[in-house]
RNA sequence: GUCCCUGUGGCUCAGCUGGAUAGAGCAACGGACUUCUAAUCCGUAGGUCGGGGGUUCGAAUCCCUCCGGGGACGCCA
C-alpha cells in the first residue's frame, strides 16, 4: 500500500485518540470532531505533515487555537509512532510533525519490484466509464476534438491508477439531423462530379474532405447511382461515407495513442425502440408533455431556464432525446462512475441530461460531466484562423505529422480544462529549453544513459534493490524520493478533483528534481555502497517518469 | 438579459476540502561543463492575486457587487 496515505492515516489516529483522551480527562470540551486535514505543509520547516485541528475547534472549545494544540500534545503518548521524530505546535496553531527520515526507506525496493504498476492504487472495485471525442463522423478531427481526445484518455488512465475498472467509449452519432445535411452535401457533390448541374446546399459540408470522399464513391461505384432512387442513392453514400470517415477517426486516434473499448452507434438506439421507450417511461413519471406538436422534458424542474424539446413536431427525437436513452444505457451496463467529456459550448446540456438521470431514479452525481474549454491555435504570436464552413481547419493529423504525438498530447493536458488553450504550433515543435515535453523526456533519457554506462563500466545491477536508501542523505536525493513517494496519491487526487494537469505538473516537478540532482551529484564512480543506492534511486526515478508518462500517453525515449 | 469559464510578476500558467512568508516555467541579469547527455543546473531581480464590500482565528481560494476577456442560450448536435 501506499505509504503517504498509511503515514497519514496512522497521524490521523494518533491526533483523534489524543482529542477523545482530551476530552474524557476535561481538558477539552467539544460535541463534534470537526473535519480536520493531515497535510504537507508548504514550507519544508513546518514539518512533513502538519495538522489544523486546533484552529478548527478554537471557537467549539472557546479556547486560544495555540493552546487546544498544547493540549493536544501533552495528551499524546511518549511514543505514538515509531516514524514520529517530533511534534511541535506552530503558527495560528498548527500541529507540525517532523519524521524521522526512515519512514521512506522501504519505499525504493518496493516501486523497483512493482515496475510498471508503481502509480496503481488498490482497486476499489467499481467501474467507471470515459466517453470523448465522440466526435461527429462527417469529417476530420479538429483541435476541440483533439484537446478531448487527450484529456479523456488522461482521465481514462488516471482513473485506471486511482483503482477503477474503467472503459473508454467512442459515442457515434450517425443518426439524426447532420447525417441528412451530410447526405445532402454528398449528394450535391456526387451530381456535381458526376456531371449535373445540381446547388450545393447552404448549411452543407463545404470541406474538402467531403469532395475527397465522393471521389473514392465515384472511384467504386461510377455513374451508376445516378439513376437509382433518390432515398436508395443516399444510403449508398452516407453508409460509404460513414464507414471511410470512422475508419479515418480511428486510425488518427490511434496515431493520437487512443484506442476505444467501444464504439456505440446512436443509430442502435433508434433501431431498437429504446428511446420511445425511455421518453414512455418519462411521459409515465409525468416528466414529459405535449404542446405545439412536440414532446418536451420538464427541465426546469432541474433549475433549467426552460424545457427542452425531445421529440420534435416531425416524430424524430432530438439529439437530446436520443442522449436520454444512450445515458441510461451507460447506467444499465452497471458503471458506477459516468464520466463524459465535453466541449464548453455543451454547458447548457449538463443541467438537462443529469436532470434527465435523476428523473430516471439515477444518482446524478454519479454522471460526471468534463468541460473543457475551447483550443485557439497559434503560430507565435499570430492566431490560426480555423472556420468549418470554409473548410480551414487544422485537423489532428496535421497536427500530429507537425508537432508530433508526445508534444501535442501534452500540450493538451498541461492546463486545467478550465483554462482556454492557447496552443502555439512553433513552441510545441521547438526543440529547445521553452519546450516542457523535451524537459521531462530528456531526464528519462539521461537515466537511461547513466544506465548504459553502467553496463558499460561492468557495474553489477543485479543486487540494487538491496542497497541502502539511507545512504541518500543528500538534499536532492531526500526531495526526489519524496516527490517519488507522492505518485500513487497523485493520481487518486488527480482522478477526484478531474484534474488531468495535475500529472503534467507532477512530472515536470519530477524531472526538475532530478535534473537538480544530476547536476549537484554523481552517481557512477562513488563509493560502491552509495552507488548502489543511487543507482537505485536513479532506477524508481526512471520508472516513475516513465509511468507519469503512460498516464499522458506521451513516450519515455531512452536517447535523445 | 440569463447561464458557464476566466482575470495571479513583462509573458504562459499552478495554487488540492479556506491555512503559515502566494509558487513554477519563459523572458531579463549574473554564474556553472577535463568525469554519468549543458535539450541541464545554481543565483539575482520582479506580484495592490482585476476593483470594492462581506463571512472568520485566517481569504488568491467561499458569498455579494462592479469591470475586462472567452463561450452558450435552436423542434441543431
Amino acid at each position: 500500500m501506499n505509504p503517504i496515505l498509511m503515514i497519514r492515516d496512522s497521524i490521523y489516529t494518533v491526533i483523534s485518540s489524543a482529542l477523545e483522551k482530551a476530552r474524557e480527562t476535561g481538558k477539552l470540551t467539544y460535541q463534534t470532531l470537526p473535519e480536520f486535514v493531515i497535510e504537507v505543509p508548504r514550507e519544508k520547516g513546518h514539518g512533513d505533515f502538519a495538522c489544523n485541528v486546533a484552529m478548527l475547534m478554537a471557537r467549539e472549545a472557546r479556547m486560544a487555537p495555540r493552546k487546544i494544540a498544547e493540549i493536544i500534545l501533552e495528551m499524546i503518548d511518549d511514543h505514538p509512532l515509531e516514524a514520529i521524530d517530533k511534534i511541535e505546535v506552530a503558527g495560528a496553531g498548527f500541529i507540525n510533525i517532523f519524521l524521522d527520515r526512515s519512514w521512506l526507506y522501504p519505499l525504493p525496493a518496493r516501486i523497483y519490484q512493482m515496475g510498471d504498476r508503481y502509480g496503481y492504487n488498490e482497486s476499489l472495485g467499481l467501474k467507471a466509464q470515459v466517453e470523448f471525442v465522440s466526435a461527429n463522423p462527417t469529417g476530420n478531427l479538429h483541435m476541440g476534438n483533439a484537446r478531448g481526445g487527450a484529456i479523456g484518455d488522461t482521465m481514462a488512465n488516471i482513473l485506471a491508477r486511482a483503482g477503477y475498472q474503467v472503459e473508454r467509449e467512442f459515442y457515434v452519432n450517425d443518426a439524426g439531423n447532420q447525417i441528412e445535411i451530410f447526405a445532402d452535401s454528398l449528394e450535391a457533390r456526387y451530381l456535381q462530379r458526376t456531371g449535373q448541374n445540381v446547388p450545393f446546399p447552404e448549411n452543407g459540408y463545404a470541406g474538402q474532405d467531403v469532395v475527397e470522399t465522393v471521389k473514392n464513391i465515384i472511384a467504386t461505384y461510377k455513374k451508376t447511382l445516378v439513376d437509382l432512387p433518390q432515398e436508395e442513392r443516399r444510403q449508398i453514400l452516407v453508409d460509404y461515407a460513414l464507414k471511410e470517415k470512422l475508419a479515418y477517426i480511428k486510425d488518427s486516434l490511434q496515431r493520437f495513442g487512443i484506442s476505444y473499448d467501444v464504439w456505440f452507434n446512436e443509430q442502435t438506439l433508434h433501431d431498437s425502440g429504446k428511446i420511445n421507450e425511455v421518453i414512455d417511461l418519462l411521459k409515465q413519471k409525468g416528466y414529459i408533455y405535449e404542446e405545439a406538436g412536440a414532446w418536451w422534458f420538464k427541465s426546469t424542474m432541474f433549475g433549467d431556464e426552460k424545457d427542452e424539446v425531445v421529440i420534435r413536431s416531425n416524430g424524430l427525437p432530438t439529439y437530446f432525446g436520443a442522449d436520454i436513452a444512450y445515458h441510461k444505457d451507460k447506467f444499465e451496463r452497471g458503471f458506477d462512475r459516468v464520466i463524459n467529456v465535453w466541449g464548453a459550448d455543451h454547458h447548457g446540456h449538463v443541467s438537462r441530461i443529469k436532470g434527465a438521470m435523476q428523473a430516471l431514479d439515477y444518482n446524478p452525481d454519479s454522471l460526471d460531466i468534463l468541460l473543457m474549454q475551447l483550443v485557439r491555435l497559434y503560430r507565435g504570436k499570430k492566431m490560426v484562423r480555423m472556420s468549418k464552413r470554409t473548410g480551414t481547419t487544422v485537423s489532428l493529423d496535421e497536427l500530429i505529422d507537425e508537432v508530433g504525438r508526445d508534444a501535442a498530447r501534452f500540450f493538451f493536458v498541461m492546463r486545467s480544462p478550465d483554462s482556454h488553450l492557447d496552443f502555439d504550433l512553433d513552441l510545441a515543435k521547438e526543440e529547445s529549453q521553452d519546450n516542457p515535453v523535451y524537459y521531462v523526456q530528456y531526464a528519462h533519457a539521461r537515466i537511461c544513459s547513466i544506465f548504459r554506462q553502467a553496463e558499460a563500466a561492468q557495474v553489477s545491477l543485479g543486487d540494487i534493490a538491496s542497497a541502502d536508501p539511507a545512504l541518500l542523505v543528500e538534499e536532492e536525493e531526500s526531495l526526489l524520493l519524496r516527490k517519488i513517494a507522492d505518485f500513487p496519491e497523485e493520481n487518486v487526487i488527480a482522478a477526484r478533483t478531474m484534474a488531468p494537469h495535475r500529472i503534467a505538473r507532477y512530472v515536470l516537478d519530477l524531472a526538475g528534481l532530478f535534473h537538480s540532482f544530476y547536476n549537484h551529484h554523481r552517481v557512477l564512480g562513488v563509493d560502491p555502497e552509495l552507488q548502489a543506492a543511487r543507482l537505485l534511486l536513479m532506477y524508481i526515478t526512471r520508472i516513475t517518469i516513465k509511468n507519469s508518462l503512460d498516464v499522458l500517453g506521451v513516450n519515455a525515449p531512452e536517447r535523445m
